[in-house]
DNA sequence: TATGAATGAGCTTTCATTCAT
DNA sequence: CATGAATGAAAGCTCATTCAT
């Protein structure tokens, strides 16, 4: 789908191998230890290279934390954006929804992880630089929110503020992840869509 | 319930006057900038202590904190204790839940920060000393699940999986707590209590 | 003849006497090493303290540097001060700055090469933080400058600028110090004191 | 004087030009930022290479600087040699001194920054491998001692230490420089020459 | 009990130097 | 010869913890 004209330099090639290698590297060491606990020289190692190199590719600890972040989050927003534009109706966008989520957390745990720490970070004033966390998280419930508005005309749904709807289901989405971790549940992603669309859709009421 | 048949002594009282100062002060300080970014100096003198004296107290800085955490969690798990054996119905058990819940955090919204921020850390293998945060929540949520299966048998609801249904109800509200925080929502803690249910006990479907 | 009213609490006497000793060591250390391969370690070693004890009571490696040369700098302008306001004549004050600039340095070679060095510094900008080197040495100047004036009315003397007078005679007798470094001269402070009076006040006619 | 003999070969001359730019872009970073603050990226790139391309003529960081240094400092001993031997008078000989002096320095602002910066140095035992700089600068000394020494016999002046003399008008150069730079004294070279002169020469007395 | 000066391990970051291309 | 990505030792600084008073 994208076809670049001008081939990428060996130059180039090395320095977004190396970028990815390192992402990957913080990823996995910020999810385990968390920002604080984790060291560069922890994230170095595990990537293979030697300290001063991450340097080389990124101003600090925190930068390289947030590119693992935003990384993340931007190919999470993408897909999402992608799954719902091909949906028409409440129910498949809600399915499209949660689905996309789950799955991805699923196969992106160390993601998750660091993901989810940022949201008590965010309850507090936050400075500029990280208030994309913030930013790419509300541009996931407004693609829902939209979805769910559009879908609205064509589907008779009882007249629910699609915007708190949008934001509820994003909630019980990301606490299904945290329902795997802590409590075991062995469910699996479609089951877990399954519950939340019966629960959301049907209710309590016999 | 808890008649001390023997009265505190000075010594006791002082000490659990200090103790309290502490806690306040720790909160306070945790919340507004983390655990890692908080430093003992800073709780000290919020506290109106010296540092030294912290130490006489606890052992450590992670202990103050988990002190300051465990406080707040065992008030709310409490509160929430006494709600729902009063509740009879489904209905008024997750009301009972969602409305504790909210009310508490909105009170205690220092409290609530350095609890969220834990759940991240969840997620991740944890030493036991701080085991207890998950095993608090996951209190919580037995407590609304087994309300919940109590009255099962009086009220007619569809057959949901009362552990899920609880799980889901609880993430439910802790998302309505950042929802204020992240969008700004004014909504008063009894509207969110009404769109909760609302949702939950009817669902989306015309 | 300072009287002090309230006696120093032992509090601040342990901290003056911790001061004192951290700028000799400051001193000693960054005379023999400059101030760029000086490490904070080897001054905390010098001072027999430990290296956090340093940055209690100075803010960073560069205060301490500072502060080590503002102390030697004060009490040299103030020995000058109180020498030359008791002279009334040219050759009086010529005379009492040479040989009290000597003798300070004579005593005070660390502190010397210190002061030394903030010479080259100071033909480059620089930082406000650091103006207080140039601005001291410029007190010594005028220090002479204003003694040569004042005692100029008394004395018949060929009408030089006293300004570049002063400059010129503060160049000497700095130069004097590095001479007995460089070349190993072995002539006591009054052997440099009559020289340089011999030279500016006869000159080499014959 | 100096006819080569075989031409430089083409390898030859583009390593002398390399070398001449290298030092020249040293000269003006090492005096603008000093030794310990430069850095050789910074060289490097004022240089117009890589930096790499460095330290295949130079085997450090050090080197360089040691190389900038003694190529200006050299140019000046030659040029005051050249100068010097055409005197025959003493009031010329320290004519030419002290204009030839400050014409460099004036011309070489860069150099004498460095240049400077190295006396302070000097005063602190040094490696034999810079141990340079102060032999050269005693050259200069020396040069002038002798050329007053020489004169001495064919005019008439009042019998001082040509060494102590010639060390005395050394210092009373450089200040001036220092001068300029510090009081923002718009004197023209020539000015300052007849001022040293007249003070040196005809002394302060009436 | 309470204090806060002192400690020093441990962190992030810089940068001279090397070497594969 | 020239390059500049990679290295890792070394440095400044912080702060949880201790302990003499």
């Amino acid at each position: 789908m994208t076809s670049p004209r001008r081939p990428r330099s060996r130059r180039e090639v090395l320095s977004e191998f190396r970028t990815a290698e390192i992402l990957a590297a913080a990823r996995s060491v910020f999810a385990a230890r968390g920002f604080a606990d984790a060291t560069v020289d922890e994230v170095a190692q595990a990537a293979g290279v030697a300290k001063g190199t991450l340097y080389l590719y990124y101003r600090s600890k925190r930068e390289i934390y947030l590119a693992a972040l935003r990384s993340g989050v931007e190919e999470l927003v993408l897909r999402l954006r992608q799954r719902l534009e091909a949906e028409t109706t409440v129910e498949g966008a809600i399915r499209a929804f949660v689905q996309t989520r789950l799955a991805y957390f699923e196969a992106h745990l160390d993601f998750f992880r660091i993901y989810y720490s940022e949201f008590a970070t965010m309850l507090t004033p936050v400075p500029a630089s990280q208030r994309f966390v913030r930013e790419i998280y509300l541009d996931q419930i407004r693609l829902l929110a939209s979805a769910l508005r559009a879908a609205a005309d064509r589907t008779r749904v009882r007249p629910l503020d699609p915007d708190r709807l949008a934001f509820a289901i994003g909630e019980l989405t990301r606490g299904l992840i945290s329902d795997r971790a802590l409590r075991g549940s062995q469910a699996s992603v479609d089951e877990d869509v399954a519950f939340v669309l019966d629960l959301v859709w049907n209710g309590l009421a016999p």
